[in-house]
DNA sequence: TGTACAGCTTACCCTAAGGGTAAAGTCAAC
DNA sequence: GTTGACTTTACCCTTAGGGTAAGCTGTACA
């Protein structure tokens, strides 16, 4: 038997985090005096210690551990292998986001070496006052989570493509999509997507015309929230109000477009004067 | 000016967030009404919030934003050009130790679908008893955080192959690392750098031979600390106790080795019989 | 056997970046 | 005047332990 200074020594992890993972039930110590609460491990939780390091060098947390140990006790290896596949997706998406962040941070950089402020493309923002048509639009409503709307985008305006195709309509627009939520909410968006057609069959609605804020974002769209900071504020400013839910255009098709720089996107705010 | 909700709503942040920059001096609302207490921001803050967004975007915590805007007063483009280019190279270590994760966590998952359990190699480490000799080394010692080992390896051994070159001595084995401290700590830790020589000049000295379990690792350095503790089982376990402090030597050198799988390393605990 | 010191125990507070909730005050619209 | 939306402060919660203090215990040495 050890005790736990021995055992924290060999397999280098700290007394507290012993005491700690005795807390939250990762591991308990072999045995513990009852008179003095000394805790003494057995040379054979060595191996179940290098394990728990190991899962947490993978980036498990001590409640995914947790849960991998109680399946380990019954053997079932291929629960253990779809743990660490889920594991590994996690971190390779980890690393695309960061491959992303590096890209806009080097953009950035370059900008600044040259001598321009980085939030100077706020200032070219321009927002236009047109005015917008009726249009009949086949759509699908849903409440999306913030980390699902790239896969939600392609899942609804497929079944939308889709029925276009099947019952032969006609498209009179590129897709669209309509954010009914006032408030921007981690947990859950009303989103509506959208692509106008000419026929008005079922399970199309009118989206009315009228007078809007209209900002028009080439790139990528991180610079998305800009853009609707930008039209709010310029609303405000020119003493305007919002009165219906604002809409973007996905003008080319981030499908098919070459390069973030092509994509373009129309950012729509109906207003009415105050 | 806007209440705290138009503000929040305008750059997709919390209400919450924002009491909370202000708590820790990043954005105060422009104006505070003293009879009730609500903040006012001004439009001229959203800039100021979306560059704050942007930096956390860059994974810069809020004391560094906080220290990149008290910068941004005095217009030091400069300075802030560097926080970026120190931030990037932040990320891009991140990056390569995510890398360097899936390469592990894929070699564990392939081994697994084999059928072979995650931990088994703890099985097929080998302990010997062997008697070493004493020989004379040129050292140098120093405290090192478990951050600057890799930096540091390559930069004491450096030395060492210097002194060596310049003084024509004659190398009688490859360099070895002392760990002096007896218990791991992350702050930093005792490591004495040798190389065995021929000339007992001054920066030279003798080390001990006598009993000691052995073990030889073949491959990355991710496995040391099993083979340590496996080490540390086996001398409990036979009833041996540590007598100095354990050793490594490094049979490959670890820049000149093609790849991880070359390289050796043995590691020595100088024990006696309890 | 006494004593010093290393090792062990529990208990309490701290971290970063806010989220959640409650109780109470305030504003604007009807 | 009332209702509902908005705002305020205050308190507790999150991860994975680190740091410290006060007190108890084990062991090595004289």
């Amino acid at each position: 038997m050890l005790s736990i200074g021995e055992f924290s020594k060999i397999c280098e992890v700290s007394t507290k985090t012993l005491r700690y993972y005795e807390e939250i039930g990762l591991i308990h110590p072999d045995e513990i005096n009852p008179e003095n609460g000394y805790r003494y491990y057995s040379i054979k939780q060595l191996k179940k210690m290098l394990f728990i390091n190991r899962l947490k060098s993978y980036h498990f947390s001590l409640e995914e551990i947790k849960a991998v140990l109680e399946l380990e006790e019954d053997q079932s290896e291929e629960k253990l292998c779809s743990a660490l596949h889920r594991k590994r997706r996690e971190i390779q998406e980890k690393l695309h986001a960061l491959e992303y962040t590096l890209n806009q941070m080097s953009n950035d950089i370059l900008s600044l070496e040259k001598g321009i402020p980085m939030m100077s493309y706020l200032d070219k923002i321009e927002v236009q006052l047109v005015e917008t048509q009726p249009r009949n639009i086949l759509y699908m409503r849903e409440m999306l989570s913030s980390d699902d709307y790239a896969a939600g985008y392609g899942k609804y305006f497929g079944r939308l493509y889709e029925k276009i195709a099947k019952e032969k309509l006609t498209m009179l627009g590129t897709p669209m999509t309509i954010y009914h939520s006032a408030e921007y909410n981690p947990a859950g968006n009303d989103t509506e997507f959208a692509i106008p057609i000419k026929e008005p069959v079922k399970g199309t609605r009118d989206l009315p015309g009228g007078l809007c804020a209209k900002s028009v974002l080439k790139g990528s769209y991180s610079e998305l929230t800009s853009v609707y900071a930008k039209l709010r504020e310029w609303v405000e400013n020119e003493g305007y109000a919002l009165v219906k839910s604002p809409y973007e255009v996905y003008v080319t098709d981030p499908n098919q477009a070459a390069g973030p720089e092509e994509m373009e996107t129309e950012v729509y705010f109906p207003i009415k004067k105050k």
